[in-house]
DNA sequence: CGGCTTCTTGAATCGCCGTTCAAGAAGTCG
DNA sequence: CGACTTCTTGAACGGCGATTCAAGAAGCCG
């Protein structure tokens, strides 16, 4: 059975690619259904018939956000020397930061934003962001683990406890990005910190 | 001319804490006016009356954070060796986590969920964060100069750098130990962190 | 003791927000 | 071509938010 009736007059797939923009810049809280309605182009019903209510839309743009993310990080960690790959992965948000006095702009770790926001109060947030920390822990824990084998990295702690560093190190310098640091003295906090991997003369 | 009329019913310091411990648990925004009036145990006149309005009061909240927070690590700082004292800085957001289930525990560094919430479409937030972050980077910085002249720390990155990878490291944390990281992995990528602070062989 | 000043109380106000819904529009299929 | 189904539109609704205010209470000072 074929699908009928009248056809949508607007791409999904754009729409909720618009709306994870609109809720980078402004987190849950602060963004209102009008303001999505402003930005996405959809009507209120148009937007809750799609995606249902704002909770919803939501996680699916923080859905999106990640396996964009993850995309580009999987491609980071297969690169030969990984050290300079991690940096680039690190710095990154801090570049974003950039137009940190933007408000419109993307501001800091979509994930990292929905902890602070949601994190522990909402229980599906929270189950979302632990399978995604869980997931980047892993992919470079792994990644670690080859350099290691190959001696590219120091043995001197274990890839897990490394891999969860660099967690910490991305959200941090992903939060710090919207204070609008110098992003020099970003890279250069980044440096200091991936120094401390390279093996031990 | 001495003070006349009613005298207040209450204490405005320890109010002032009552409210912090509230806005830290929940947040800006999310925290209402009514839950101050419950916890605080003041009526919304009073309150209006003694702090302004909710934006004063969190900022007071802040800052009386702040305020403590920089002693503590004022103290931490003058310890030697200092490598130990920083891993005890770096670590207690965890430990502060642990009870992370608990929506009226303290979640994080207040600092950084003020960044994440209100950075940078709030000038006055943003000045005040980027104002205690400079302190800490400040006084961590010189710490950590006079540790490299003791021979105690590598002297492979700048003290500014290093400084600067601390609060990265500090904020981060913070933020993980709100999604209930287990306090032991915590503390192993704290310590990958620190080891690549040690002078090298 | 009486007048004055300041604090307390909690009901009232006003605006904004997420959500719903009824009416109209636009395709599709027999 | 006509009936049916789905989408679009935007006005309306109910609730909750921060904030104000008027009336009463409580201590101080001459």
């Amino acid at each position: 059975m074929a699908r009928t009736g009248r056809p949508r007059g607007f791409d999904p797939a754009a729409a909720l690619r618009s709306a994870r923009d609109v809720f980078w810049a402004s987190g849950y809280g602060s963004t209102s259904i009008q303001a999505l309605v402003d930005e996405v182009g959809l009507e209120r019903g148009s937007l809750y018939a799609a995606f249902g209510d704002k909770r919803r839309l939501y996680f699916e743009a923080v859905k999106l956000y990640w396996s964009e993310y993850e995309e580009s990080l999987r491609s980071a960690l297969a690169r030969v020397p990984l050290l300079p790959a991690l940096r680039d992965v690190l710095v990154m948000p801090a570049q974003l930061g950039a137009v940190a006095s933007d408000p419109r702009a993307p501001h800091g770790c979509m994930m990292g934003n929905t902890v602070a926001e949601l994190v522990p109060q909402d229980a599906e947030a929270t189950a979302l962001v632990a399978e995604s920390f869980s997931r980047f822990a892993r992919l470079t824990a792994e990644a670690l683990r080859q350099a290691q084998e190959r001696g590219e990295i120091t043995v001197a702690s274990s890839p897990e406890a490394q891999a969860h560093m660099l967690l910490v190190l991305a959200e941090g310098t992903a939060l710090l990005a919207r204070t609008g640091t110098d992003p020099e003295l970003a890279s250069a906090a980044v440096d200091a910190a991936i120094a401390g991997l390279r093996p031990t003369g």
